[in-house]
DNA sequence: CTCCGCTACATAGACACTCTATGGCAAGGA
DNA sequence: TCCTTGCCATAGAGTGTCTATGTAGCGGAG
């Protein structure tokens, strides 16, 4: 995952995002890179070598499920889906995230208005 | 650097937290680190093995410059001031910040409302 | 006037995670 | 049949935060 800008902004966001990507539904890794970009405007961009690392390790932490399947285009995929531990962690990443995002635009309002 | 709930948030953020600390005037490492804290509610907290190394290194890269001085506790301390590279820097990284937080801000309201 | 705590700067090493680069395999169209 | 695209996967490099540790000076307590 890359932000257009900044690469490293990703480094605590990546998996809330999958974690997000995958509360509607099943999706396979692909189609969650392609869901965030879609989602996001380009902006966000997960790329193959952050993505599949991401998703083995969070099913190694009970956060995900995964069994193969076929997709739309017949093609074999790896399909994955929440736990309900994955969609506590869910819960506590959006949290998380809100919490920090505040923060930070406080810092930067209290800047400008200082 | 470092969010209570979760430290990689920081990854891409430390250094425009920095520059936004010093936008206003002057100020030496842990009064950075202090304001921070302060102005972020305790929600960020810069850890000094983060701190001095970023100081470093965006003074290595002209965003910075470092002058000996005196704190009001009558203390010598490092006083760091923006160049206009640095101010240029946080215009830059401030858009980059926006744009993400918006970003992953669709993202989390298209799972909700999808 | 000595001891201790706090302020303040600094670095080393561990650790984690994203990225680039690479490879493989299957489906479908040219 | 070849080539492109979808899709999964891993190795290795690079970066940067964290924990832990060390130093030094000022000021207050005893």
């Amino acid at each position: 995952m890359r932000s257009n800008r900044n690469p490293d902004m990703l480094r605590g966001t990546v998996e809330l995002l999958i974690l997000t990507a995958l509360s509607r539904g099943p999706r396979h890794g692909f189609g969650i890179a392609r869901w965030l970009e879609a989602t996001s405007d380009d902006e966000l961009q997960l790329e193959e070598g952050s993505l599949y690392p991401a998703l083995h390790r969070m099913e190694r932490r009970g956060w995900l499920e995964a069994e193969w399947g076929i997709s739309e285009n017949k093609r074999q995929v790896k399909l994955y889906r929440l736990t309900s531990r994955g969609r506590a962690r869910l819960r506590s990443e959006t949290e998380g995230w809100t919490a920090f995002a505040v923060a930070v635009g406080r810092v930067l309002q209290a800047a400008q208005t200082a």
